[in-house]
DNA sequence: TGAATAGTGTAGTTAAGGCTACAATTTGAA
DNA sequence: TTCAAATTGTAGCCTTAACTACACTATTCA
């Protein structure tokens, strides 16, 4: 049993605006774990870099994800993920990875898929991840 | 020619963000046309009652998209389209409908794509909703 | 070993989008 | 017709996420 209830034409958007306020922590931890596994280390600016945004507020959403648990800082130092970050990094780069290469097998361009997706990811319930999955496994 | 160039990896954030600031005026004007068609006229309640937000946070949005041509309004009265309203509207719910269609060809539950399709509409790009479209029509 | 440069911190501003509380207007029923 | 309820407006607050400008720390290399 799924516990329907009846849809309000009202819960579409309530989804909508809780899957925005949990993006940022996804896309930052994700990114984290990208960076420390290719480079060793995560600094403010591959952060900045990776998101195209200043340090400024790059340093902002970090000290909120430590407020959350997420990470770990030091004064001018690398940023660390918790190990709680990391189990939500994995999750995110799972999800993020499966709704690109369903993309990738509709057959849409790389670069688009790689765009699209990072959009897509974060409104992706599991009900429809898994439909993604069985595709791409034709 | 796509005027492809090399994909920076903050280029689709970049992205995400756009879609994100140009949501809200999709979603209303879309919301507006649907409940003009329905019942004759769009008042600030009937956009409370659809969003699940207070009258406020609709009575701002509107002055913005008024700001932004648009709707019209004037105290007390009905919100009206513009031309250029109207023609966003459209193309908003064209892209909708597709993409909810998509999720629901490709297995979804009903209740679980019209919550899935809220989010991800605002994501996909012209290449991905033509081969969404292209898989509805199998 | 010092400077320059790179990296980071901090202060202060802006805009969007959420809220409550209260004031004003419109409308519908008695 | 009038007045109570529904609707809308307004004032003021909060959070997130963006920015510039400037200060401080750390690193590198001449
Ligand atoms: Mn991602
Ligand atoms: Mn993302
Ligand atoms: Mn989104
Ligand atoms: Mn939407």
């Amino acid at each position: 049993m799924t516990t329907s209830k009846k849809l309000d034409r009202s819960d579409p958007h309530r989804r909508t605006r809780r899957d925005h306020s949990t993006e940022t922590a996804e896309d930052y931890v994700e990114a984290m774990a990208e960076i420390i596994e290719r480079s060793g280390t995560c600094r403010v600016v591959d952060l900045t870099k990776h998101f195209g945004v200043s340090h400024v507020t790059v340093t902002r959403i970090v000290a909120r994800l430590q407020d959350e648990g997420l990470v770990v800082t030091e004064k001018y130092r690398p940023i660390e993920l918790t190990t709680q970050g990391r189990r939500l990094a994995q999750r995110s780069r799972q999800r993020h990875e499966i709704v690109y290469e369903f993309l990738l097998a509709l057959g849409v361009d790389p670069k688009v898929a790689a765009i699209d997706a990072e959009g897509i990811e974060h409104h992706v319930s599991p009900q429809t991840l898994s439909k993604f999955k069985a595709f791409v496994q034709r």
